[in-house]
DNA sequence: TTTATATTCGCAATCGATTGCTTAGTAATT
DNA sequence: AATTACTAAGCAATCGATTGCGAATATAAA
């Protein structure tokens, strides 16, 4: 079974008196061939099981249909959606993905990222891990003549092809959405701040705050607070201070919302009513909480096609193009969580 | 940036009047060359930013230490989790994945097939659509000499690799469980039966109810209630008989769980103590909803590591080995959806 | 000093497909 | 009949890295 050989176009073409070049010709359906030979090739490729090898193809024409990929978690939802969607257009286009997780490591996303030019991928497209420490690893994909698209999480000073939610507007409306319904102290949820997509939703935060004429409070901004259990803790926190909040923008995830969700059951702190709780990324369980949580939606699927279908337009194009950002508008999923005004939670 | 030149081994060698061979050698540790030409080549191949070609070096080898992966949905969290697992390891060896979704199309999978035998992997892993039709594309693959390893839902009558779960010792665990608590009626929502997985699981609600001496009734069994909208459709079928099951066991997935859970709701069912319900997959959002839902957990990450250990450790070997089936225990998560006995719901 | 052994390195073929160029053969044109 | 135009197919180089073999040089042994 092992190393066994596998038929060439050389095996073809001796079998029909060819020259292997004839062969190649009649397969790529290039037309300095008669119909007649090329019958007979296909025919006799058929029979033999001829499957042809990439890797000298590749190597001959000088590029890879193949595009890799680089995230922080593959399991992660928004991460896995956004693939799917890639996936679904590049597959269209005949072409593979290669797919590395940098599991949050900058180390490891550097070398992902040599592996890649190293398999001579025609596109590399990144979401950068939280320890993120420079950009000359990027740079050096650039620098290789290898195509770079940024998605999410972007490297601010790198001028490169982006796809990224609008992160600030995204989260002002959350912020004056909840200002709308009548809360008047909304505590906020962080995530690293090294992250630029963190940054802009704490933006956005301040913003709707400022705009409505509403104190920016630093007590009510907790750090760090992006998982289920820090989302947990720092809710147990807020809610024991002498004025605590009346609503929870947990600006990171949905996760750290459901945190908040279960300590405010724990402490018997009614949901929408005396507190409010907004999410961030449309996690599917935010449905089927009780109540079930506000939250906004990255459109993560369309977002994979986005960025395919950014490569095959823009950058196939022979000449040279500006590198261009697209900015998807990310949507906000009023549920009961939030619904202070209109009691009775009918929407959903 | 386009189409620019990429350093090679010969930019290198001209560099240091050396020849390609030494430069080879050099950089891929080989002992027949000196300290001081090693020294020189690497220094050299840093400064010229020296990449490897590994399209070049895989041809010449005659092998790719890439590995194909090809899924139903990357997105569906079984396989994100199986993805990342595999990852995870053969990361660490050096290799790359290549991830395909067939979409549940036979079409794509033999397509998707195809594409990574051009690509010359060294292995493909794979779980089966659900309209899988023939198992003659799995064949040749093992013809052009590449291993094969199957998970989850594997053709049972092609003997290669495998890694599954016991799904029926699991699904009789369930439902014996259900019994204990119990409950009388038991009905089984069931997947498509030319899935392989899908029929244990149904073996094995079976063979639970025999072994408790439970009548095994037709009525009760209900095919292709595999999502959460025909879960939902199915538990209104069953909930509106003249004698309703007790508990309904989804043995497809967690969302049809969902499904019955949210009708049960509407129709003012109580859980558990009217109607026990159990989901298949331990999907995070289980955990959170209200009641929480008892399920089963398919230790998906781990599956992925042992499944590239095994390509590792087993298909390393030179010898040949004889396919080897390892079967996975799922581990029943008991929550507050089926505790009858025990009300209260204290546990977690 | 001479012979034997070990190191280090170059030469050239190889992996399989592609492609520019050339040649042979056929058809069309005058 | 002769020249031109065109088609079909072969030749050989190429992509970049690897590797068996042999040559040259250095080192050790006699």
């Amino acid at each position: 079974m092992k190393n066994q050989k596998r038929t060439t176009i050389y095996d073809i073409a001796k079998k029909l008196n060819l020259n292997a070049s004839s062969v190649s010709r009649a397969l790529s359906n290039n037309n300095n061939v008669s119909a007649a030979t090329r019958e007979l090739v296909l025919k006799t490729a058929a029979e033999l099981n001829y499957k042809q090898n990439s890797l000298a193809s590749n190597l001959r024409r000088g590029h890879n249909k193949t595009i890799g990929v680089i995230v922080p978690h593959i399991n992660q939802n928004f991460f896995a959606d956004v693939i799917a969607g890639l996936e679904e257009v590049t597959y269209q286009q005949g072409y593979n993905l290669i797919i590395c997780q940098s599991n949050e490591s900058y180390t490891r996303e550097v070398e992902s990222v040599n592996t890649l030019i190293n398999q001579h991928v025609s596109c590399i497209i990144i979401s950068v891990s939280a320890d993120f420490e420079d950009d000359s690893h990027l740079r050096n994909i650039l620098a290789q003549g290898i195509q770079l698209i940024q998605f999410d999480r972007v490297a601010d000073n790198l001028e490169t092809f982006k796809v990224v939610n609008d992160n600030e507007r995204a989260s002002m409306e959350a912020v004056s959405h909840l200002i709308t319904q009548g809360y008047q102290r909304i505590a906020l949820l962080e995530g690293p701040q090294n992250l630029n997509i963190f940054k802009q939703r704490k933006d956005g935060y301040i913003a709707a705050l400022k705009k409505h004429n509403f104190e920016v409070l630093p007590e009510l901004m907790i750090e760090n607070a992006w998982t289920k259990e820090l989302g947990a803790i720092a809710t147990r926190k807020l809610l024991n201070m002498p004025m605590p909040p009346d609503a929870i923008f947990a600006s990171t995830s949905d996760f750290s919302a459901l945190g908040v969700l279960e300590v405010a059951h724990k402490m018997g702190v009614m949901v929408p009513e005396k507190l409010g709780i907004c999410g961030y990324s449309n996690e599917a369980f935010t449905e089927i909480t009780t109540p079930s949580i506000t939250t906004i939606d990255q459109h993560s699927v369309d977002m994979g096609k986005t960025i395919a279908n950014l490569f095959f337009q823009e950058m196939g194009s022979e000449k040279e193009v500006r590198p261009k950002i697209v900015n998807i508008q990310p949507k906000l999923i009023v549920r009961s969580s939030t619904l202070k005004n209109k009691l009775g939670r009918s929407v959903r």
